[in-house]
DNA sequence: CATGAATGAGACTTCATTCAT
DNA sequence: CATGAATGAAGTCTCATTCAT
């Protein structure tokens, strides 16, 4: 589904590791890291176990690629999103629908980012995951940016801001990924089409950024 | 089984059960779920490994159970909070402000709640984890009064509200525990003195509760 | 309902011990000595675990002590059944089908000795099982008495003889047990009426005897 | 799976395979199912512990193939023997002296079998054990021939005559087999007296031979 | 580069037995 | 005598990783 590489018929190698990043990124995504088996990620990506070795140093290894990987993408889509737009408003508008939109567009990458970032803080000693340093970087610039612009209130610092929105499109990201995600043996449905009962999270983005652009705004008389 | 016999300071029935419970929420807290060892949880408990299977069916069984006497403990203490006040603004604050107060003092239970309550949703097939609703329903409740006084915004669902609240405090309380988090193995100071480069989580309670409240403010020219 | 001593409603200590015993055969029927929980049968016999302790040395002992038991009920059982008979070949009759009534009216006692006699013989170090050493000695003894009398074959000595005549009583009564034996949850029945499709083993004593005796029997002509 | 490499040197696929079935089959035979350890049997065979899982899926599944093995060779080594004879009566008793002989060289094959079969009944919910329905049926086989042919006595059902037939040879098997078997656990009495007590397992043959064919026998006077 | 059979450390869990009450 | 909570040794099985082919 997510598939770039996939009209290369023969496994060159930069196909090869992009084979398995993708069978990461489902496996982690179904299983959860530690339940994941790197045996199941080599079946899923056509490989021998042994292979993934030449690739990745180790299944930690390999999780981080995922994180690295992905959330590069992520940055990217959304830093092309919100590239051309001047107003702060409408910048972080465009930015909070972009990334539900990711979310319900790439489940298991949502699910990956969004279960899986905590976890790993935790079980490598010191993964500082640069990238999703980027994404918060970039969140931060757009508050920033409105507060400059005298649009938005600048009590509240723009990186602590940043993570509070992050902390709001996270929450929704799982709250709606695990609607209805009552059966974790339905595998191939992870990537498919969302559960009837889900909430509409795109929509959803309309109250959200209602939310946090209204309590982001800048009290004129407070 | 037997709820009260926390005073005791022999080793009472009730007594070891508690002391199984807090030495889980340590090892799950510094470890992770999957990382910890339940020989471990023994050792800190002062037990045996097996006497942990006289008062928990399995490992599965003893995190559930952290989770469900931890969370009720945090909704005991929220709705106590809240419990003497008749404005909705300041119960959301004060709701907003004893959370985050409950992170900084006992930061390895936010741990449990904030990490592991992903992945458990995951691993365990349905475990419905009904602390969790009563918690989003207590807060959804305090929403909806303020919706009612017309003193919120009523756009946007209480239940969805407080579950983006939910995601602003989880991603605060989050960042704030990881902050000098390093080195887990620097096990004396899990419940120890927070780290001096961490933030003041509470003093944030401040910045917390005017993008919440501010953001579910009712527009009154819109 | 094997149960001799249910009339003392107290528990008396013999009483005591004779429903451990009683328990224990159950369970080693039911589930193999190996499978079978010591907890499992304090429970059944109404009793503590620890007070088994009291009566016996350890499981083995307990094993031990059903099969001493029980097989000395058998050896007396049997012995009485032939004891007012005079013709060695009725005497051999009377032992088959009495043998053959016993595992029908008492099929956990069968089980045990049928089954797990084997498999004692083999964990326990050096048991002897003097009471199976009497069970032969008395089939042998019956074998050599219609020798003498000229009735049966002296080809064969009697102590071989008896045997093979307990290899083929032995056999019957596991085919017999074993048939419709298909669901060992159904604990309550081990004890019950034989279930329909059981051949009926008394009926059968009949070929055996049959069988038995015509191999025994004095060649005339050799 | 690799079924016909077993003059193979090396340790091909199929011979590991067989190394282990080797091992486990002597282990079982030592220990009995229950006691012998998975290790033991891994050290035994020259292979990781883990190695034995790629081979069978458990310790159980592990017990079943040995007996499959072992049946399926006992009944070609039965069936071929008797495959060229005419007489039944002949066959019967080339039967029972091949049995008996196979017990004789291969008595951990015969321990296997003879004692553990029992317990597997139990313990395996619903192990049909069909090689040894075929043994049981080739057997019958003979008889029934002898049957028709007016050789032997019609009255008994061949099949009950078959599982009697059985309980003798199981018997003396399992005579023999403990007879002397001071178990290599034993150290103690590893200075003890030697085999030498036992009774020739084969030369009883004949004993059998004559006990079973005439308890078979046509009764022309009856 | 690729394979996948083999490894072996180590986890969870059970359960016979003990002993303070 | 009786209890039953506690113990802790030990076993089965899993799975990340390696390395000979």
């Amino acid at each position: 589904m997510t598939a770039h590489s996939s009209e290369a018929g023969r496994a060159s190698s930069g196909d090869k590791r992009e084979r398995i990043l993708d069978a990461a990124e489902r496996v982690f995504a179904r299983a959860g890291f530690f339940a994941a088996r790197v045996s199941e990620i080599a079946r899923e990506a056509g490989v021998a176990d042994g292979t993934i070795y030449l690739y990745f140093k180790s299944k930690d290894d390999l999780l981080i690629s995922v994180f690295e990987s992905r959330m590069e993408r992520v940055n990217q889509t959304l830093a092309d999103a919100i590239a051309g737009l001047t107003s702060p408003r409408q910048k972080l508008t465009t930015f909070i629908r972009t990334y539900l939109e990711l979310v319900r567009e790439q489940p298991s990458v949502a699910e990956v980012l969004t279960v899986e970032l905590r976890q790993s803080s935790k079980f490598m000693k010191s993964f500082s995951n640069p990238r999703f340093a980027d994404f918060l970087r970039l969140l931060a610039g757009v508050v920033a940016e409105g507060q400059a612009a005298g649009e938005l209130d600048s009590t509240i610092p723009a990186p602590m801001a940043a993570r509070m929105i992050f902390g709001v499109l996270d929450e929704l990201a799982l709250a709606w990924l695990l609607a209805g995600d009552s059966s974790p043996e339905l595998i191939d449905t992870v990537d498919g089409p969302p559960k009837a009962k889900k909430f509409d999270i795109v929509r959803a983005a309309e109250w959200v950024g209602a939310f946090i652009t209204q309590g982001l705004e800048r009290r004129s008389n407070v």
